[in-house]
DNA sequence: GCCGTTTTCGGCCCGACTGTTTTCAGTCG
């Protein structure tokens, strides 16, 4: 059983017993334990057999016994009998927007709804209006929410929401009166999908502000627009909320609306316990007088915290450190002297080396490896011996016209065989400055497979960075079934680094693999993996993630001057 | 169900918006 597994598990039984009306304390208890069974960095498993279940937060007695029953039988008897009381399909309706637990047990109970097809075959048919609490509205929601249940497809890929929100924004920047303008939210802590868009908006008077947003060519739909909050659907089926709020209580608001959820409710507690209570419109004390903070510093040193960094506020220990004076020094942007993957038009890029060089240069490195594919990918022309060799001389003469001030490395994004052997000789990787070993095929293949094919790469003597490690193609393709574990120590163990490859579709290692990697001592590559010369402002995507993952410069390779980098590929 | 030098019991974050209500429940984040 692994983490995902069992997290999921927890939150099913907090939504059934949320249907049953229990005490909401011990539903939030199963929710905050699920919560952190997905975010742990290491297999839940080894901490059982550790005997260190208790050092979970949020794991108590009763949790830690259930989990030892599941690593023991593989079952919970706690969860299939809770099962046994609600069917799934009434679980299944609190996915439809506007139906919680209430609702969905009211149906269930009065009207025998077992299912989302059942639910909506009562709206249209106008048995849920006379319902108690509810009313034609009420009805008409119901049937809207199951249309938009339809149409989503699942949340956003950072690189989208990214673009989206900036070009909700900037028409609101303009406006009279707008102090600040800004994503928060997931977005903001640079989560690598985003469920909905939270905007915010400093001004005194929000009304131009919400009516100008109404207005935008793509909103689709208003949900619903009050004085301090609106929500629309774009026409491309995406939700997402505008708050605006006065520029003295900026701090607050951008805090508040950044979350997580459990990084605020965190904070809260720490407010309580100073005899305050926060909100997103101020800190109060007791005597109900308000503290503002037009900046987040402001809000954390209020509560006797440095600022914590947005990418860190998932309660995933950054609380703790916070309060102790051990926050990481992360990673910028600005530490990055180089990149570790470009193609040109020798493989599947869209330019040249030479443009490519610039476009690296122009974007503020000192160097980047070339890395088109070897010819094992079909579909991306790779390169055989014969091409690399004459794209080695073609290097040299653009390392000559930039005359010192960038280098671009030699380099291929070798491609990993179904049974774990490069498509190119030794003797052709032996001249090459950088080998980046990825798998572009085979991903559905078992995992102690895949697996043993990964390994077997990073086992290689040439080998200098394992790419993409799952293969993954945010909200298009599940990444491969791997034991990232196993990866991540082979890599450890040879002293290879692993990619954080920075396409905002593919963010691959994840901010969890990087978390885990840097407490094993692996050594991290961002990559842009550019394919134009645009690609390589992607950095900062792949930034966010090392950030997410706790990463100090310290752990990025590409935090080191070319002359270092080489140097580290001559390691024994 | 978790958690704790102010507690091993009694707390557990806070507010907006909507719809069905006449003072509030439900949902969401």
């Amino acid at each position: 059983m692994d983490n995902r597994q069992i997290a999921a598990i927890f939150a099913r039984m907090a939504d059934i017993l949320d249907i049953q009306g229990e005490n909401p304390h011990r539903i939030m208890a199963y929710r905050r334990a699920a919560e952190n069974i997905a975010a742990l960095s290491r297999p839940l498993e080894e901490i059982w057999r550790a005997g260190e279940l208790d050092s979970i937060p949020g794991i108590g007695k009763t949790l830690a016994e259930k989990i030892d029953e599941l690593m023991r039988t593989g079952r919970l008897e706690a969860y299939e009998k809770l099962r046994a009381q609600v069917p799934d399909g009434v679980v299944e309706m609190l996915q439809v927007p506007d139906v919680g637990p209430r609702k969905a047990a009211l149906f269930w109970k009065e009207l025998g709804i077992t299912s989302i097809a059942e639910l909506e075959e009562a709206a249209r048919a106008g048995k849920l209006r006379s319902l108690p609490g509810m009313g034609v509205r009420s009805e008409e929601k119901v049937l809207a929410g199951i249309e938009a249940l339809k149409r989503r497809s699942g949340r956003i890929p950072l690189g989208t929401a990214w673009e989206l929100a900036r070009a909700l924004l900037e028409p609101l920047r303009e406006l009279p009166g707008v102090v600040q303008a800004a994503p928060a939210g997931s977005l903001r802590r640079m989560r690598e999908t985003v469920g909905d868009l939270d905007l915010l908006v400093a001004a005194e008077d929000p009304e131009p502000v919400m009516a100008r947003f109404r207005s935008l060519p793509q909103v689709a739909e208003v949900l619903l627009s009050g004085t301090t909050k609106t929500s629309i659907r774009t026409h491309d089926g995406y939700q997402a909320d505008l708050r605006v709020l006065p520029p003295a209580r900026w701090g607050t608001a951008l805090q508040y609306f950044t979350g997580s959820q459990a990084h605020n409710i965190r904070l809260r507690g720490l407010a309580q316990d100073r005899g305050l209570s926060l909100s997103e419109y101020a800190i109060k004390r007791e005597d109900g007088t308000e503290i503002l903070c037009a900046t987040e510093e402001e809000v954390y040193a209020a509560l006797g915290l440095p600022l914590i960094p947005p990418e860190l506020r998932e309660d995933r220990g950054e609380i703790e450190a916070a309060l102790a004076g051990r926050l990481p020094d992360l990673l910028e942007l600005s530490d990055l002297q180089g990149d570790f993957q470009f193609h040109t038009t020798l493989s599947d890029g869209r330019a040249s080396l030479w443009e490519m060089a610039q476009a690296a240069h122009a974007a503020g490195l000192k160097y980047a490896v070339v890395s088109d594919h070897s010819r094992g990918l079909g579909v991306a022309h790779g390169a055989g011996p014969e091409e690399l060799r004459r794209q080695r001389a073609e290097v040299e003469e653009v390392n000559r016209r930039m005359g010192g001030t960038f280098r671009v490395l030699t380099g291929v994004e070798v491609e990993v065989r179904a049974d774990g052997s490069l498509d190119l000789p030794d003797e052709v990787l032996a001249e090459l400055d950088i080998v980046v070993a990825a798998v572009h095929s085979g991903l559905r293949q078992p995992r102690e497979q895949f697996t043993a094919r990964a390994i077997a790469a990073l086992r290689h003597p040439h080998v200098d960075i394992l790419a993409h490690p799952t293969g993954r193609l945010l909200g298009q393709r599940e990444g491969a079934d791997v034991d990232m574990e196993a990866v991540l120590r082979a890599a450890a163990e040879t002293g290879k680094a692993v990619e954080i490859n920075a396409h905002p579709w593919r963010l691959d290692l994840n901010d969890v693999g990087i978390r885990r990697a840097i407490e094993l001592g692996v050594l991290l590559a961002i990559s842009s993996d550019s394919h134009d010369p645009e690609d390589f402002g992607l950095l900062h995507f792949g930034v966010a993630m090392a950030r997410r993952g706790w990463a100090s410069p310290a752990h990025i390779l590409n935090t080191r001057s070319a002359e270092e980098v080489l140097a580290w590929t001559r390691r024994s």
